[in-house]
DNA sequence: AGAACACTTCGGCCCTGACCGAAGTGTCAG
DNA sequence: CTGACACTTCGGTCAGGGCCGAAGTGTTCT
């Protein structure tokens, strides 16, 4: 038999990571710990709908992964992602919910099947969903932002890090005529502007700095608001007033 | 009792395609099949070190889950990862993979605990490995590629999507004189050139476009050769020579 | 001090799923 | 036709691990 003979494979174990995020309870967590830091192990049970116990458990098993920490405060712990590793396992969560919806899910029927889910939502630090997708759209036309045309098919998707969009020298002042109010995007280092492609919309939309600091700016001037639990916003109702003048449908 | 509050959560299931790569034999599977088109079922099975019926079992999984197709051609059948899925895929695994090589094996010591592994591999499409990080430095050195200096520690990496290399117009010479053979970017749509992280190095190589040519060239001359199984390539004698000639060391 | 609270540890239940042996189907070579 | 081969299906075993109840530790409030 031929059918055992084992071959040494130099790969990593990765396996053993994607066991942590194959349990529901241990997913749900995590998703909530990348967007918010801070979070008590009670509230973090309650969320999962498991006991404290359970979840105290689970916690263990992130904490010798080295994923999180666990800081006490009084009678509280509170539990955060580790700061080293957020982005990657943002990544693949991002990836592997790609993964999740049909791939025959982009633009044509992706607002029907798709339609209760929030039309906003963050993607751990950026602005994401529907509303995300809609702004970098009036941020190209009104050329704060260039696209390079991507062909959906183009295998140069495949690491993910082909990126098409480029911030022009005029994006602070389009930012600020959209909004009505000052824009200036933080300095550092780096081209300033990422593409991301998130689950519930197969299209893209901007991260990096520049999609860190428009969320900044929706949120601070009070046109979105954070929900208490999960990755959806709530756009208020000023929020539905000012995107809507800016061709963007909310309802 | 508020610990048995279930909340509503809109999350993808995510943690279900998780599952899929939560084991160790499913895992091998995948990453020998990002590699390889058209792979016989008992190659896999080999190649895992099970049993015939147990892949079969496992890449029932697969195909339910929509991952891969199987194809018979006389007895044997031949399986093959879906075109559309492969990059998402491919990004999962290589972000878990990051986050398998411990967080400080970073530049200055990852010569040393990361001896074992082979100097170059593929990146499933694109050379990788430190030949892949070395050959990116001497294309930027020679301009053929420019690098906006990013902080290690900048947080635009959150999504991965944030892309620091450009392709100069010299791109074509500067390769083609590296080489002393023709080159020629091939036509496509995008920025051509893409940064990858893989989990050996934790330092940025070319994917893309233009890395997918580059390993094309270099395997082409006979520089490098895949080996029969796995993602590691060799060195051969005339590519230790060539590249030697580079400036870059390959013992 | 006593009670309420946040969390952890321990122990036991139970289900999932990875695995292989045996047996069956389809294919090819002689 | 017969045997070798590639693969699948079925059935049974067994380990891993997710879960909670009970009990214990440390903290805060009254």
């Amino acid at each position: 038999m031929s059918t055992t003979r084992t071959v040494p494979v130099v790969v990593p174990p990765f396996w053993e990571l994607a066991k942590l995020l194959a349990d529901p309870t241990r997913a749900k967590a995590l998703d909530l710990l990348l967007d918010r830091s801070r979070t008590p192990v009670s509230y973090l049970a309650g969320y999962c709908g498991v006991s404290a116990q359970t979840m105290t458990g689970h916690l263990a098993v992130l904490r010798d992964a080295g994923w999180v920490t666990v800081r006490r405060s009084g009678r509280y712990r509170y539990v955060e992602i580790e700061p080293s590793v957020h982005a990657d396992i943002a990544a693949v969560i991002e990836h592997l919910g790609a993964l999740c919806a049909p791939p025959e899910a982009s633009s044509l029927n992706s607002h029907r099947e798709l339609a209760a889910l929030p039309r906003a939502r963050t993607c751990y630090d950026h602005l994401a969903g529907r509303l995300g997708v809609d702004l970098l759209r009036v941020l190209i036309d009104r050329r704060g932002i260039e696209c390079e045309d991507i062909d959906p098919d183009d295998p140069d998707r495949v690491t993910g890090a082909d990126c098409p969009l480029h911030l022009t020298p005029e994006v602070d002042d389009v930012v600020a005529e959209m909004f009505g109010s000052r824009f200036e995007l933080p300095p550092g280092r780096g081209r300033g502007i990422g593409a991301c492609m998130d689950w519930s919309q197969r299209e893209i939309h901007a991260s990096g700095r520049f999609g860190r600091s428009l969320l900044t700016v929706v949120e601070g001037l009070g046109l979105v608001r954070r929900r208490p639990a999960g990755r959806s916003l709530e756009i208020t109702p000023l929020g539905v007033e000012r995107f809507s003048g800016l061709g963007i449908d909310c309802t």
